[in-house]
DNA sequence: AATAATAAGATTGTTAACATGATTGTTAAC
DNA sequence: GTTAACAATCATGTTAACAATCTTATTATT
């Protein structure tokens, strides 16, 4: 079976099942790194990996307990959704969008999800909404108990959850990596202190979709995107990775 | 460099090398590779390669003249692109998508593509759009002299095209898949006599380009889409890998 | 003392041999 | 004559040793 998330908050056990099952079905059989993969995933999602952050082969085989050769798989693998750059005999790290990069993901998602919302809202049944409301709920409480980390990753997964809402395997795939990728570009250009995903807005999808207003859903999920957008300092990147070289040259 | 594209009818020399800097600057640096796995891109586009062909890698190190590691890691790629079937101890297939993966292709191409044009639209340059023209002359072309497996190739091509007049490479990257994908799906529930995408309606968007009409070329994009779909029987999957037990038990 | 050159160490990339599992062909038994 | 078990062959998966490259430390020179 499917390793359990390390995060807790997902939907309901009867949805988590069919949706690894979507995957499991879809994708390849690589089951193995596929946990490593995800598990990265996640570290990226809440940011306890970094842009710039070096993943060295050796401390990943130690970190996972699996030889050189799976983690070379699954650095590829994740380096094909560009969130890890390889570097050739130099290593992987954690990729750094750029400026424009930033503004090319939201430009994807602001694309994609309100669509995706709409359909979403189509779709939804009874059960999708009760897990939606209690996802919502738990997302209220990290904000509330000031747990940032609980909640970037929270409000990430109430983006994919909507991919599983409208039952589209493909659109979740691509979701997810633009909200994985989010996730860099906020720890590189969003402002501190401000929370990036207003629950609130979430909680007005939400209320969308139990009145049925696809048109309604579709909006929401617009300005919610460029809000989040909005949040972003494109001009000035956080010194992750502090560029040394330009910093400490008089 | 990057190798010569095979096939003919791209944009302009000067738009293909701002592109491929994109692409080049924005992935990993695993040169060699990506030459390999464009190759079998363009080989399932234009559909040489069938949903469910065996690549073996022992044929696919003969074919490219690489090594066994470089098959596999570009196997690897494929994989998770969706675009072959990773079957543990058995080998590499193409992808053979069921109806349900292709509504979900194409559900995501509309939610993506409409949009992808109306900021193609506001974007273009005169040069663009000479290009884009050039780009259906050919198309044009291909399919009055019955070159069906060029005009899907070029057909295809157009759709990627607009993702570069956007000057987006993320949805660049998520059309080309997208579009690879549903060339597959061609292969495998496309009615063998009809072509796919009619050159016409790429014709009314590039007008629609011409006027800048953003609103106007979504519109079209959307139900040019739909028209590819409505070609499709999905009930009925064309005798690909012919399903043997089905086909010769009374 | 600062810089440059050099050498040692560590990390990544590649290759080849080996192990594992699947497929096919053969043989034996019913 | 058909089926089932077994053996041989082939393809894939894994491991480990080796080669190449980068990084860092040391040394020598200016």
């Amino acid at each position: 079976m499917r390793e359990k998330l390390s995060t807790k908050g997902q939907l309901v056990a009867v949805q988590i099942d069919r949706i690894s099952n979507m995957t499991k079905t879809l994708e390849h059989d690589i089951a193995e790194e596929e946990s490593i993969v995800d598990r990265i995933y996640e570290a990226l999602i809440d940011q306890r990996l970094t842009p710039g952050t070096k993943l060295s082969e050796a401390d990943l085989c130690k970190a996972f307990g699996v030889g050189r050769m799976r983690v070379r798989r699954s650095l590829l693998m994740l380096a094909n959704r560009e969130l890890v750059d390889l570097q050739p005999n130099r290593g992987a790290f954690v990729a750094r969008p750029n400026a424009k990069q930033a503004l090319e993901i939201f430009e994807a998602r602001l694309a994609i999800e309100p669509a995706l919302a709409k359909q979403a809202v189509m779709r939804a049944k009874p059960v999708h909404i009760k897990a939606l409301e209690k996802h919502l709920s738990m997302e209220s409480a990290a904000h509330a108990a000031g747990d940032r980390r609980a909640a970037i990753s929270l409000s990430g997964q109430f983006h994919t959850a909507l991919a599983q809402v409208a039952d589209n395997a493909v659109m979740l795939r691509i979701v997810k990596d633009l909200v994985t990728r989010s996730s860099l570009i906020i720890g590189m250009f969003g402002s501190t202190g401000v929370t990036n995903c207003r629950d609130d807005e979430h909680a007005e999808i939400i209320q969308a979709m139990r009145s049925a207003d696809g048109d309604l859903a579709e909006r929401l999920m617009q300005t919610h995107i460029e809000h989040i957008q909005s949040h972003l300092n494109l001009d000035q990147e956080n010194h992750a990775t502090p560029d040394l070289v330009s910093l400490f040259k008089r």
